[in-house]
DNA sequence: GCCTAGAGATTGTTCAACAATCCTGCAAGA
DNA sequence: TCTTGCAGGATTGTTGAACAATCTCTAGGC
């Protein structure tokens, strides 16, 4: 055996490792339809109440019934499709009941997170806000491509590195499934410049407020944030 | 048709009726297998650490392979089974960092249902306490009967009546989920009267403050509540 | 005692078939 | 005209069997 610190150091490695044959694992059948299906809906070629037919999907999948079953019931619990017992699946219609729960749980959960980091500065390395810096500088980016689609994408990778700050793996997991179902409300609004513009600047500015440690403010901009990016969502829902 | 109070008392009612049979209709096979299992996990027949064999299981519950791995996965998203792949599924032992983070996410949630009650206190019926109340008398009444687990179970159950008021379904399943982990850990926990016996008396004092709507006392009350419990089971947990 | 090879067992995936249920269209009746 | 009842076809729910891929365990060699 070695010292301590050589210890520690092959135990980080081994842990990546690990990380990464994990990572290789997960690529079932079913997990890599569901990939390709979670692409679909999100980016909205598959639009809010088409139905999923099966035979279908085993031709152009290329999987079987039982694994594309298995694929479906992956994405059911993701919020992206709803079963109806004998009828099918189908992508699932959200009302503004959905987009007041959603935004709900998201103000509870980020802001959280946001004012937890208080508590754990000094282990926290400055490194660990590098993703989100990555996530606003490829909004920007995208933005001056014109590209908005990918801007909204970006701003979604920004909320969920934010909440990956918080090591928790079940947040993680709510947060992917909830924003997994905001994608679906974008796609009933024609307009997507107007919904992910503003919140680029936003995003900058919470990166900034992060960096400088003040945690606090951070926390009272970003709940302020996701009441005003509620508020839009609702007023272009009812205008739809 | 009839005039509009008319219309709205219909809706009501069809809402109603869709509710029930939606109730009805989620009883696939699969479904059924699922909720044995779930009694099984959570009842503590079946351990943290134990596998579930696939053939065994078959037979047991009289459904084929197919069927029963679609039960497996509604359990895994559940957080009450594990997968590995080629090696079968597991009852997932869970340790400290998993208390730390269920009690962070239940802090997070359930304090901030009972502060947001303040907000739509008018539109509250006072019948919508009525459930706590009665998690709280059947507690009691299991106490002095000596049966503790079944304490625990009314608990539990006071709990998620008390995220039920918040009206969210989101947050509904997030805490259904949240609970059934938690149940996991007490069956590692060999006194079950050290760790229901005190929260019986504090159910009491929130549903108290509750009814004579002080919420934000009832907030705090909570709070630390949860801070007690999580403390509570990690000494438990640490002393195995 | 440790390592390696291979047999046996278990899981991952597919396929084909049948049962149960739903949707569609049409005809009969009020 | 509107509702009701009834085939017929299409789709989903479930099963069983089969094969491939992987893991576990044991036996044997060093």
């Amino acid at each position: 055996m070695s010292t301590g610190g050589a210890e520690t150091e092959r135990q980080a490695w081994l842990r990546t490792v690990a990380a990464d044959v994990a990572r290789l694992d997960r690529s079932s059948s079913a997990e890599r339809a569901a990939d390709i299906l979670r692409r679909s809906i999100t980016e909205g070629a598959l639009p809010p109440g088409a139905q999923l037919s099966e035979i279908e999907l085993t031709e152009v999948l290329e999987v079987s019934r039982n694994t594309l079953r298995e694929a479906f019931r992956l994405l059911t619990h993701e919020g992206l499709l709803v079963y109806k017992l004998h009828r099918g699946v189908f992508v699932p219609e959200l009302d503004e009941r959905d987009v007041i729960d959603l935004y709900r749980l998201r103000r509870v959960l980020e802001v959280d997170v946001v004012r937890g980091l208080a508590d754990r500065d000094p282990e926290l390395p400055a490194s660990r806000l590098e993703p989100l810096l990555d996530d606003v500088e490829a909004a920007e980016a995208a933005a001056r491509a014109d590209r908005w689609p990918v801007v909204g994408t970006a701003n979604m990778r920004f909320h969920e590195h934010l909440i990956g700050l918080a090591d928790s793996s079940r947040m993680d997991a709510m947060t992917g499934r909830l924003l997994a179902e905001l994608r679906l409300l974008f796609h009933v609004i024609a307009t997507p410049r107007e919904l992910h513009e503003p919140y680029i600047e936003r995003n900058r500015r919470l990166f900034e407020l992060l960096e400088a440690r003040k945690y606090d403010e951070a926390a009272a901009d970003l709940h302020e944030y996701l009441l005003h990016s509620e508020r839009a969502i609702l007023a272009a829902f009812r205008s739809r």
